[in-house]
DNA sequence: CTCCAGGACACTT
DNA sequence: AAGTGTCATGGA
């Protein structure tokens, strides 16, 4: 057990799938997280955010120390404010003010393969729909794991690998993904490919590779769009200027910076010249950074939404 | 009841 | 080239 200041990471805007990490609220505000990395358990705490803790069943991850991880892990390394120049803070000082509260957000560091199926999980429906589904294909086809702790035994699973869900039987994996069979059929399929070498998402890492030919590979899957692509990237590959569009984003760019091509329908036409426009934004490395601060901001801002 | 949710794709004008 | 329908379900 070491301390870690929990302060400086805005924990509930980044969790997604729930499954690496996974955050739940007990009785008296006291919020637990925790999740399965590489076998191993890690919890973090923080009822009172002047004392959170961080605590691992294993002292050593990946033969690194569980601060080294998280430092990693949650991206403690990258500053967001860095993501916004003086520029943007000059001729958007009112979203510049409303992002203030935001600027802590993180993303994280999230496995490829994970981000991958769980992206795929999450076309034209809401966050709980989402999250269910994910919650099913770690149960159904991940390896579980058991850990006893002071306040007794918890179960977790750990998500699929992409053998196991290459394997499986897509009229099976339906009950993972809202009963959308053409879904359940790509996720296997682009499992298939990862698990056979014919995807190598860790080729798609390197950083000499240009985020065009990136996007492009994963573009070549069915199921996979610009915006799955540049999410997959952005939360699994650390290509932090990849800037994906979805309908907030979307929303967002017409309404607080006046973009015109915001009113017309997401085409990929459309969504590539907003990309451009806002990439102008921001720092070019961080685009996605800043990208991912915006949408918690318009979310529960704007949309009063519930995220988490 | 209608509308929209962290979309992608086929199909029609 | 640009718009519309389909897939699916739940919550507001």
């Amino acid at each position: 057990m070491f301390g870690i200041n929990l302060e400086k990471i805005d924990i509930e805007g980044s969790i997604f799938s729930g499954q690496s990490f996974r955050w739940e609220r007990t009785e008296n505000e006291h919020k637990t997280c925790h999740g399965v990395v590489d076998g191993k358990l890690l919890i973090i705490e923080y009822g009172n955010v002047n004392s959170p803790v961080l605590k691992s069943t294993s002292r050593l991850i990946d033969g690194k120390s569980l601060e080294e991880f998280a430092r990693r892990y949650f991206s403690l390394d990258i500053d967001g404010s860095n993501a916004f120049p003086e520029s943007f803070k000059r001729t958007y000082p009112e979203v510049w003010q409303l992002l203030q509260p935001y600027l802590q957000v993180k993303i994280l560091r999230q496995a490829p393969f994970e981000t991958l199926v769980t992206f795929m999980c999450a076309q034209g429906i809401g966050m709980n729909i989402i999250r269910r589904q994910v919650k099913h294909l770690t149960e159904k086809l991940g390896t579980r794991h058991r850990f006893v702790l002071e306040s007794g035994p918890i179960v977790y699973h750990a998500f699929p690998t992409p053998e196991a869900l290459a394997s499986a039987d897509p009229d099976a994996l339906k009950l993972c993904t809202n009963n959308n069979c053409i879904r359940a059929r790509n996720i296997v399929d682009a499992a298939a490919a990862v698990a056979s070498g014919r995807l190598d998402l860790e080729a798609l890492r390197d950083p000499e590779m240009p985020l065009e030919t990136a996007r492009e590979r994963l573009c070549r899957e069915r199921g996979i769009g610009l915006k799955i692509a540049d999410c997959v990237m952005l939360f699994g590959l650390q290509r932090f200027s990849a800037f994906p569009i979805d309908t907030h984003v979307h929303q967002y760019l017409g309404a607080w910076f006046s973009f015109g091509e915001a009113l017309k329908s997401l085409t990929g036409k459309t969504y590539l010249s907003l990309q451009r426009r806002a990439a102008e934004l921001f720092d070019p490395e961080l685009a996605g950074f800043a990208g991912h601060i915006l949408f918690h901001a318009w979310r529960k801002e704007v949309k009063r939404l519930q995220s988490f």
